[in-house]
DNA sequence: ATAGACCAGTTTGTAATTTAAACCTGTTTG
DNA sequence: CAAACAGGTTTAAATTACAAACTGGTCTAT
């Protein structure tokens, strides 16, 4: 694989490292992973978390649920399929383009 | 591993794609490589590709000389030492979060 | 019943980053 | 000599990321 093809084959948004841990987690979960349990798995800052997840979900990698139990606002997330395609994708090109380039030194 | 492990445990500047594709572009290669040949590997514009560069030499994950060949202006690029450690920590990171993320969907 | 602390997020303002276009220095070509 | 080209760098505008401040509501103790 050419570098310059991981550029055109993957998807942008999870070029950053944030979102990639995020999307990472929702991956692993079949059931859907309510905020704090994100936030708690991938250490960012309440701010952050919501605004990458806006992010994955305007880009329909994910999916967001909101609803109230006890009393409380709950949020969860889940993995779209498209995600799953996406985070998938991104992981086996850059250990493609990574272990391709290993090989050779 | 944590998802969060993977943005304390790899260098920050390989989050970028295009840095990540200059980055297996050099590491592939014992030899230096210039500026016209690593354009064309990644396909940025000059512009992104001699800002990328700076920061990843600022990071010293890679090394640049700067000569005059046939009277004309040549910047070549090559890997450090620390930049295939960090290339080589990143590779295994996302293997194990490949790994990880597979083995449950 | 009311103040105060807490929970679950979101919004906001600033700082850092990315990007592409314009620019620069010298060289080759017509 | 002028115009085009090679090899980059600088820049200014736009985007993005970040943490702090805020919102809306709940729970606790008084």
């Amino acid at each position: 694989m050419k570098p310059a093809e991981f550029l055109t084959d993957t998807h942008a948004l999870l070029g950053d490292r944030a979102r990639l841990a995020i999307m990472a987690t929702l991956v692993a979960s079949k059931e859907p992973i309510d905020f704090t349990t994100l936030l708690d798995s991938v250490n960012l800052t309440k701010g952050n978390l919501s605004a990458h997840a806006k992010k994955l979900e305007d880009a329909k990698l994910i999916r967001v649920k909101k609803e109230f139990v006890d009393r409380k606002p709950r949020t969860t997330y889940v993995c779209t399929d498209r995600g799953r395609n996406e985070i998938d994708n991104y992981l086996s090109k850059v250990e493609e383009l990574l272990r391709h380039t290993k090989l050779k030194c």
